[in-house]
DNA sequence: ACCTGAACACCGTTCAAGT
DNA sequence: ACCTGAACACCGTTCAAGT
């Protein structure tokens, strides 16, 4: 009779998948990667551990899973741009800032290779580069290059974010600690990476990915 | 008198960081980070955990090192290129290789951020850009679009490499699989990933991670 | 078919005690 | 200053037993 109310209270629905992988998806979002165990999401769900294992195979499924989930939404969202170019620049956006929103989507997609999430991006961005007229056997290292620094970036601004987490910092007072070590280096052993310390907390993280974005796409007109 | 023959026998000499990083190094390289273990590391250092842990913070400290000692190596070689562009391609090459050689470097450098690994690597490429004529307040996005790209690519064949190791199988069969897969997905829905299933086993990382490098060089003289 | 929950093997880390 | 090794808290996973 009674739902799950309090604490200790069982679970009187029939668990599902879905439950479980949209359960996993809040924990990750709540507290990261960390966050999600199988304790805290076997309370979460009022059941046992054993209960979760009759429906996920181990804890990589179950990342895998959480990861096309929130992948799946943004790739199978309508594209409104007009060219093939502004279309890549779309979905490449829509990546970056589905993992901006859920920062360990970024270490997950690069851990499940081969598995939907990537096959979804890279479908939608490999018909975009067929659209472009790039040459078929050029077609997909060019596809990979552009999955590959949609990845790489959404990767290392997912590792920021959690480190940032880890140590209880805003995202300027983080900028602003690497700005300061970077200031300290060797000027005669690192004089771009000193030169470049200043103006590095200013810098927009979205803004920099565009223009990555862009000089790719640049590239492909010299081909 | 004796030095550590057999398993059982405790070491004489004192341990020393550089020691404790090397070992690491060659139990990453043997068996992957799963393989990377306070008790395996102990065991082949011949003392207990308390005594690596008198020299090293925790573990994300030991593989920030052990990351650090061997991009150290590719990073300060001597660059034989003769332009800046030659120069980026031999760097970038660098970090592919060491990654291919070491695959847990490809995740480590990504979880490190701001590190000296980062550091060298962007410090470096900084240069080159520079030595491009990039305009002082594009240098930063573009050398980051570079580093992105690299670290990307680096992630995604660690993962793989990583991948085929836990299931036993060698790159071929790995492609072999993932051709397979994208083979059987549906041809309305995945038209661009069907169509280049085929030729996907054959395809060459090495040779696609220099044609992402040159699309992004050549998108800076567009700039 | 689905769930329970105790048990297992293993992990990173700590720390009083030694030298 | 450096090391020992038992102990702690916690983790993913299993599985006999229940419904």
């Amino acid at each position: 009779m009674a739902k799950k109310i309090n604490g200790t209270q069982r679970r009187t629905e029939a668990l599902s998948r879905d439950q479980i992988v949209e359960a996993a998806i809040d924990l990750l979002d709540e507290s990261g990667e960390a966050g999600l165990t199988f304790q805290t999401l076997s309370k979460r769900l009022a059941t046992g551990p054993g209960a979760i294992y009759w429906h996920v195979a181990n804890k990589s499924d179950l990342l895998t899973a959480a990861c096309d989930a929130i992948v799946a939404r943004t790739a199978n969202a309508a594209l409104a741009g007009s060219t093939p170019k502004a279309k890549v620049r779309e979905l490449a956006l829509g990546v970056f800032d589905a993992i901006d929103a859920h920062p360990w989507v970024g270490s997950a997609l690069t851990r499940s290779p081969g598995q939907m999430a990537m096959v979804r991006i890279l479908e939608r961005i490999g018909q975009q580069v067929r659209a472009l007229g790039v040459r078929d056997d050029a077609q997909w290292s060019v596809t990979s290059a552009l999955l590959s620094y949609i990845l790489g970036v959404g990767g290392q601004n997912a590792a920021n974010a959690q480190l940032a987490h880890e140590q209880g910092l805003d995202r300027s007072n983080f900028l602003g600690e690497i700005s300061a070590m970077w200031s300290k280096l060797d000027p005669d052993e690192y004089p771009f990476a000193r030169g470049i310390a200043k103006q590095f907390p200013a810098h927009d993280d979205r803004t920099d990915f565009l223009t990555g974005i862009d000089l790719i796409l640049g590239g492909i007109d010299l081909m």
